[in-house]
DNA sequence: CATAAATTTATACACTTGCATAATAATGAT
DNA sequence: ATCATTATTATGCAAGTGTATAAATTTATG
C-alpha cells in the first residue's frame, strides 16, 4: 500500500540546479520553463510534476543558492575549540574564497535580489538567511575584543559588525566581478587585513 | 529646409525615466514595452519612434542610471581648491548618502548587472563608468597620504583604493537595503570612520 | 508475468511578448 | 490656409510564455 520512493531519484534537485545554471547563463528573463527543462535534459512538462509552478521552482532555487552560500561561509568555523580570533579569520577567508567569490554566485545573487522586492515569499527566504549571517559576526567581534580586555557596548559591537560585513560584501563583489585583479588568496588576505584595521586587532596568522 | 526640433520635447528622456521607474517597481522581467509605455503615459508604439527597439531603450536607461550615480558621487569634489583629505571625505559622504543610497538605486543596479554579462553593449556601458569611478579614489589616497609624508608604492595605493571601494560598496548595499538601521548621516560617518582606520589617517572634520 | 503506481513526454490553449505597419493627430514652414 | 513633417495612436502578427491535460513510458509490487 505504502508507495516507496524510488531510490536515486534526485530529479527535483537536478531541476533546481538546472534553474541556477540557466539563470546564471541566460539571466532571470531568459530562464523560461522550457529552457530550464533543456538545461536539465527533460521536457518542460516535467517541471509541473515536481513543482506547483514556475514560482515555486524559482523560490526553491533561491533557497538552494542561499543554503550553498551559508554552508560555504560557515565551513571550518563550527569547531568550538578554535580560538575566536581564528574563527573570525576563517569566516572572512571562507567568504572571500571560491565558491562564494565567483561570477556565478554574484550573478545569481543579483538576479534573485530584485525578486525579493516584488514577491513576499522571496523576501521571506532572503530574510531567513539574513538574520543567520548577521548573527555570526557580532558575537565573534565581541569575543575577539574581549580577549584583549576591550569591552564594548552592544551598539559599538553592532557597528563593528556592520563595518566588517560591508568590507566583506564589497570585496566579494569586486573579487567576483573582477577576479583577474587578484592572485590566489589575495582577496581573503585583504579582507583579513582590513578587518584587522577596523577592529585594531591582529587577525592574521 | 532645416527642420527645427520642437521645444520642450523631452519624450525620449521621459521614456528613459519611465523605464527606470518600471524596472524599479516591476523588475527587469516586468519591464515590457507596454508597461514602460504605461509608466510614461503613452502607447507602446511610441517607443519604437524614439528607440530602435527594446534593447536600445534598456541600454539608454542603464547609461542614464550610471550617469546619475556618477554625478551624485562627484558632487562637491570638483573644486580643486579643497584639501585632498576633504575631497576624499566628501566623496565617501556623497556615495553614502541619498540618492545613491536608496532601495531604488540598488534595485536598478541589481536588475541591470546581469544584463552586462549577457549583452556585450551593456558590458561596454558598465566598463566605461567603472574606469571612471576607480580612477577617483586612488589619486585621492596617494595625495592624502603624501600630505602626511607617507609615500607608498603604486601597488599599495591600488590595494588601498580597492579596500576603500569595498567598504563604500558594502555600506552602500547595507544602507540601501536596510536603511531603517541608520540615522541621518550615520552611514556616511561610518564610511569615513572605516576609511580612516584603513588608511591610518584622520578624515573626519 | 501482470497490474498498479510513478515518472516522463506530447500536445494544446489562452495569453503575453516585441515589433511592424498603417492610420491619425499635432506641429512647423511657406 | 495649405501642405509637408513630426509625433502619436491603433491594430495586427508571429513567436514565445506558463500551464493544463492526456497519452506514453518506466518502475515497483504482488
Amino acid at each position: 500500500m505504502s508507495t516507496k520512493r524510488r531510490e536515486g531519484n534526485n530529479r527535483r534537485q537536478e531541476l533546481i540546479e538546472a534553474t541556477l545554471n540557466c539563470i546564471e547563463n541566460e539571466g532571470i528573463q531568459g530562464a523560461t520553463v522550457r529552457k530550464v527543462a533543456d538545461y536539465a535534459g527533460v521536457t518542460n512538462g516535467l517541471i509541473r510534476f515536481y513543482f506547483s509552478g514556475k514560482d515555486e521552482l524559482i523560490r526553491a532555487a533561491y533557497a538552494a543558492l542561499l543554503e550553498q552560500i551559508y554552508v560555504s561561509a560557515r565551513a571550518n568555523i563550527e569547531d568550538a575549540q578554535l580560538p575566536v580570533k581564528e574563527r573570525l579569520r576563517r569566516f572572512i577567508e571562507a567568504t572571500l574564497s571560491f565558491p562564494i567569490v565567483s561570477p556565478r554566485t554574484v550573478l545569481l545573487w543579483a538576479n534573485f535580489l530584485p525578486l525579493t522586492y516584488i514577491d513576499d515569499e522571496m523576501a521571506a527566504i532572503r530574510s531567513e538567511g539574513y538574520v543567520e549571517t548577521t548573527n555570526i559576526l557580532q558575537p565573534l567581534v565581541i569575543a575577539s575584543l574581549a580577549q584583549e580586555n576591550r569591552n564594548i557596548s552592544e551598539e559599538e559591537s553592532q557597528r563593528f559588525a556592520i563595518k566588517l560585513n560591508a568590507v566583506i560584501d564589497g570585496l566579494w563583489l569586486e573579487g567576483s566581478m573582477a577576479g583577474y585583479k587578484f592572485q590566489n588568496g589575495e582577496l581573503a588576505a585583504m579582507g583579513v587585513e582590513t578587518a584587522s584595521s577596523i577592529l585594531a586587532i591582529n587577525l592574521a596568522n
